[in-house]
DNA sequence: CAAATTTGTTAGTTCACGCTAATTTTTGAG
DNA sequence: CTCAAAAATTAGCGTGAACTAACAAATTTG
């Protein structure tokens, strides 16, 4: 029942896709994330079900408050990894690739330690 | 044809058991991961192919160098990472799960630059 | 030695998550 | 209003990786 790894790439990607627009549609997920339209479809479906997201009558995607808040922390997850690991030397790409990655797979409790840390340190 | 992040983990498990026993067949690798006999049976048969172990008559199995330096490289990836979560406060068994993920996905160059800085900071 | 246990394999299932192909449904121009 | 393009969905496939059930081979033990 829980999101699984590939829910919570969409729900990112529809998460960044939102600050930047007023409005997406599946095709724009798909456009961003370089899935075809019936894996987004699948996935759209999946995070309308788990009630991540609502889609409207004319297909149009917005977060529901659920949503938000679960793509908020993957988003700062995201964020700060990349800064972290850019921070240690390493280019944006290879940075960007990896902390997509762990941000998936890392417990609460480190991503909170290492974000301490790395705040504390870049003092 | 590279090997996947299931053998990688297999391969892992099998190294540590060869550290500390002289000969293991495949039920000590199921009874150590937690899987059944036919996960560990089909695991043992793809790592075979792929040459990065044997197994001999009486099924009792050993690296090849090959496989011994892939797994030594994961081994240090799994420490390195535990030892850098526990240096930050993370309990042993968090330490050890997180690792155990953030080793599969992590790039060797976030994973060199992350070891430089535990090295330089622990001094 | 025969029966019971342990170990390994084969066959087939399930699930997540990509894909292509084909088919709707929606939309927007002429 | 009609018709083509765009968007979305459905159906079905392939792969990775776990599972159970059933069986075969090997080993232990009464």
């Amino acid at each position: 029942m829980a999101m699984h790894e590939s829910g919570q790439m969409y729900l990112e990607a529809i998460y960044v896709l939102l600050q930047k627009n007023d409005k997406i549609r599946a095709i724009d997920i798909g456009v961003y994330l370089g899935y075809t339209k019936p894996s987004v479809s699948r996935a759209v479906g999946l995070l309308k079900k788990s009630e991540h997201i609502s889609v409207d009558s004319d297909g149009f995607i917005t977060m529901t408050p659920k949503g938000e808040q679960f793509a908020e922390q993957l988003y700062e997850r995201h964020t700060v990894l990349t800064n972290m690991l850019m921070a240690l030397g390493i280019d944006e790409e290879t940075a960007t690739e990896d902390a997509c990655r762990i941000e998936h797979v890392i417990s609460d409790k480190s991503f909170a330690a290492v974000k301490k840390h790395y705040l504390d340190y870049k003092k």
